[in-house]
DNA sequence: TTGACATGAAACCAAAAGGTTTTATATAAT
DNA sequence: ATTATATAAAACCTTTTGGTTTCATGTCAA
């Protein structure tokens, strides 16, 4: 794993599990990378790659303060995702993906289109 | 690649670009393979592969009509991924996010409490 | 019925991902 | 001064990923 620039965006970084666990703990306080590693079964050396990834990515940061290395979270770059997210938000959440549920499935409704001045004689 | 089961989640699914393209273009509309294909530059057997992984994570399905498969998007899963970010966004997007940005740049902001009673001699 | 088209399936490959162990170095504590 | 702690860096390993090529099969069209 390289040295620090784009080799990583916000897509891959929470791809992997062990990052996203690593990511919800950052967001409840920063910690230095030994305390990180003792949530995971696995050595340091790997918890400290998977935060170089997270780290090419922006999400988080490490500051090195004593001989400890204190990571932080950095949310900023979720907004990427969110944005991303928002596009496909249309076919499931809204209206529209109500009626194409009804509409693939007109055969068992029976569908029928209903005038205003008819909609009182039912 | 296997055959079918939970290998794949939507996390990884749409961590590789192409596969989010895909996604995309099958937000357009349904549509075969080889028409899929068009839009890369890489073959057919790629595509099918990107298909399957996304296939695994349930966001799209293939029905075969005629000699064409035709795949479609099926965003629902996307919903845990929304899920996912919805924790995350009070880090960025809420009062606190703002709070914490001014009293970063309180030495800037010189930060000023202004009473109600104050308010309309400025 | 003979091609052409669309896909499926298998074998193969290089590079990346996700780990490990080992060695070195800086800092803190005794 | 010595030892324990916290990390860094490098070499190495195995599996997965993302792609290829080749061959087989089913379907449509002339």
């Amino acid at each position: 794993m390289s040295s620090s620039a784009q080799k990583h965006d916000v897509f891959q970084a929470i791809a992997d599990p062990t990052r996203r666990e690593v990511l919800r703990l950052l967001a409840e306080k920063e910690r230095p990378i030994s305390e990180i590693t003792a949530h995971f079964p696995m050595s340091r050396t790997a918890i400290a790659k998977h935060l170089q990834v997270l780290s090419e990515a922006e999400l988080v940061s490490g500051q090195k303060v004593g001989r400890e290395k204190i990571y932080r979270l950095h949310p900023e770059p979720l907004t990427e995702l969110k944005q991303w997210l928002s596009f496909y938000e249309k076919f499931w959440e809204n209206k529209l993906s109500i009626l194409k549920h009804i509409v693939e499935n007109a055969a068992d409704h029976r569908l029928q289109v209903i005038k205003p001045e008819e909609t009182d004689n039912n």
